[in-house]
DNA sequence: CGCACAACTTGACACTGACAAGATTGCCCG
DNA sequence: CGGGCAATCTTGTCAGTGTCAAGTTGTGCG
């Protein structure tokens, strides 16, 4: 079952991926240098991942395991949010890279299984929130909540709220923020 | 005043990267492909932008300033909104761009200011919809319609909504979106 | 007219992703 | 227990890329 010679090279080339792209983003990814790094021969990944593309679908898998995992459990929409948010910001090169098609190979079957439970997730939480209006309403709300969330991990991981959140955990500015939201103008 | 042996090399390789960017991402994106798509030697366009990252920090300032023109002409908050969302429809390379701050030198002068402007701008937009609140209540409705409006942009760029908006003018969901949002729950 | 400067070219180097072919190692089955 | 077999990894190579240095060409200005 293990392999042999690195240990768990697959592994090894994952976590070495996810430290470079949350620290200079997908554009800094190298498989040599990721090679370099566990100790093995410049060609070694390929052999678990076939090429950067994989790699990176391959992570974006992870990431929707993981959000799908995290929102399950919520006990309602807004504590929903709050996973959202707190995934982001635990699994910043997940979330970075399951959001950016251009990077993945769209089609692959883990990768589109994996996103679909994470919508399961969602959408469960969302008509736990709201058990009377099924139908397109449902689906409205469920996209406004997924905005919200989106929104506010997207632009704390580019640093455009740096200086608002401060040192503040950034869930609680996120839940002050959805109360703030659902009242009436 | 007007260069000599292209005309305008430096739009010509803008408008050649705004292309490949918004077809398959700013990753794809190659100096070499762009200096032949202009008909010039592989070295040229360094001598505008400096390097690759120069590059895309010019498409980010220039990405701001369309931003700040757009949502300064909004008469009222939910308007602003639209207005991003349609900038982010219209532009989606300037878009991605702007919002990845791994590519981009952040320090960069003409970046630093046209994002300040574009900020005044939506802090202005906030202000108008409540005058009453100022200080840090402002500040986070800000944020939150902030975080709505980009949140919608992002999924919808990244084609995480394609079949809930259909062949809808995307900004017509979004405006429905928010009349749910300011709703009390 | 000629001169300084901006715009562009040419050439080179290190690095990368991808592919092909060979070597090594652990495992399975007879 | 041992021989083949497949998975894992290595070595070598190729085209393509970003970046730097140095040379060329055209242009506007004094």
């Amino acid at each position: 079952m293990s392999p042999y010679h690195h240990g768990d090279l697959r592994r090894a080339v994952l976590t070495a991926a996810l430290d470079v792209i949350a620290t200079d983003g997908p554009a800094a990814l190298s498989l040599r240098d990721l090679a370099r790094r566990a100790g093995v021969s410049h060609a070694a990944p390929a052999h678990h991942f076939r090429d950067r593309t994989g790699l990176l679908t391959a992570i974006a898998a992870e990431g929707f395991g993981l959000l799908a995992a995290a929102t399950t459990e919520a006990v309602d929409l807004k504590d929903a949010g709050v996973r959202y948010v707190r995934f982001a910001r635990e699994h910043p090169a997940h979330f970075q890279v399951m959001f950016t098609p251009g990077l993945l190979r769209t089609d692959d079957l883990e990768l589109t299984t994996a996103r679909a439970l994470a919508g399961d997730a969602l959408r469960t939480a969302v008509s736990q929130a709201r058990p009377d209006a099924d139908g397109p309403d449902a689906r409205l709300t469920g996209i406004a909540a997924w905005s919200v969330a989106h929104g506010f991990a997207t632009l704390l991981l580019s640093h455009n709220l740096d200086e608002v959140v401060g040192d503040r955990p950034p869930e609680d500015v996120f839940e002050a923020l959805t109360g703030l939201l659902f009242r009436p103008a």
